[in-house]
DNA sequence: ATAATATGACTGACTGGTCAGTCATATTTG
DNA sequence: CAAATATGACTGACCAGTCAGTCATATTAT
């Protein structure tokens, strides 16, 4: 579906074209991955800065108008280099998620809920959720996904799939237990599970929109959702 | 970068060009607005008509991806009839989010904070943004302002002024004395009368995600956060 | 060890295609 | 018929994705 023969044809002297980018030593992957590296260690460099480019990219334009260029130019790397790495734009995409929220929910079920009270269980998990995403670029690319993920259906579904149907039965499990136990006067929070994770959304969301006429503390955010939920009690 | 100069030379007389589609009943303002009603009748149902058709397409491809035409097409429209009564892409998108969800704080304001208990008050407002936003296609418009907002500074300022800085006062202060009055617990929702809203949030979000893999109802979901904030006493 | 050869990461000019916005023209209406 | 409204072909800019070519490094042969 084009001319791949035309090029070949007409083609102009056009010597050395890459010999001084290569030469120039500041965008190597060499700096990348530093010396005394081995080809494939280096790769994963470029790699990983590819994804920590588009990450930017991604979150200060959106997907569809973020260019490629940019994150290229961005991770010191030409634009063909990205097609290196990543079949297309689409596919950088899901895998910037894959890669970093993949590991989130492993670091969530570790919090044991039978050996706490719900209280404890329930700090423990808002204090994991707000160290290892509100406090990390992770919340970007958690935003990314409340943001562009409608228009992925297939991330939607790998979502649902391996985080909120990993999720959220662990915490409606514990918070069963604990409802049976008296240690929570509603059975709301068993019902909608959801609603422990809703003040985190709100931060992020609110990040976006407003913080620059008031920034809100998710971390705080979260607390206050905990005492909300044991009635305000001093823990 | 490509041959712009071909067409213009092969200009073929090409003579009526709107006749058919004008005549084309079907499409016609006269469609929109019905007979017997006034040039500005139509004008404005034309309007409308391109409002709507936005808003269809932005929240199906997201502002960036969504094409005019496309626009156009779904308004019964030719695409220059847009520049007609929009300056530009990004004014259509801003004068929709305005028109939409303006008037959604006066309704909210009308229910009174003091001539009812803090949880009547909370279940009155509760349901008014149920109704209002969640059961209607303005959940659509505020479901693009969280994910386009953070690329429209412009738009996320004059929510700030118009939405958050009128609503959430007001809620704050209708907190306040129910606090004081002992009939909150806790003064989580006095610090952070986001977390009221935080429920609607998450289930717009959830909807557009995973809708169709679980549905979650918004207005159940704000329903038992009330319970939450009332330690989930029967009304 | 050293030269010859192979590998594959990387480059960037280029192509096809897309689309916001324009404007000369056409139609309708008061 | 003048003004208001609508039309859609056209332009210019933009950009994802391609691919022939380069070169440092790795592998193999001598």
């Amino acid at each position: 579906m084009k001319g791949p023969d035309k090029r070949r044809v007409r083609r102009p002297p056009k010597p050395k074209r890459a010999a001084r980018a290569l030469r120039d030593k500041s965008r190597s992957a060499e700096v990348r991955a530093g010396p005394g590296t081995t080809r494939r260690e280096r790769s994963a460099a470029t790699r990983e800065a590819i994804l920590a480019a588009a990450l930017d990219e991604f979150s200060a334009r959106g997907f569809a108008a973020a260019r490629l260029e940019d994150v290229a130019r961005r991770a010191g790397v030409a634009k063909g280099t990205i097609y290196v790495h990543f079949r297309d734009k689409e596919t950088l995409f899901e895998e910037l998620v894959r890669s970093s929220l993949g590991p989130v929910v492993g670091l969530l079920r570790q919090v044991p809920a039978d050996t706490l009270t719900a209280r404890a269980f329930l700090e423990r998990l808002t204090e994991t959720f707000a160290r290892e995403v509100l406090g990390t670029r992770r919340k970007d690319v958690l935003r990314l996904v409340l943001t562009e993920g409608p228009r992925f259906p297939q991330l939607a579904q790998v979502h649902y799939r391996e985080i909120i149907q990993r999720a959220l039965p662990m915490l409606r499990k514990g918070l069963e237990g604990a409802y049976a136990r008296g240690e929570l006067t509603s059975d709301a929070l068993v019902r909608f599970p959801q609603l422990l994770v809703a003040p985190a959304l709100v931060a992020i969301v609110w990040d976006a929109l407003f913080a620059r006429f008031e920034p809100l503390d998710g971390a705080a955010l979260m607390r206050a959702q905990v005492d909300l939920i044991f009635g305000g009690a001093a823990r």
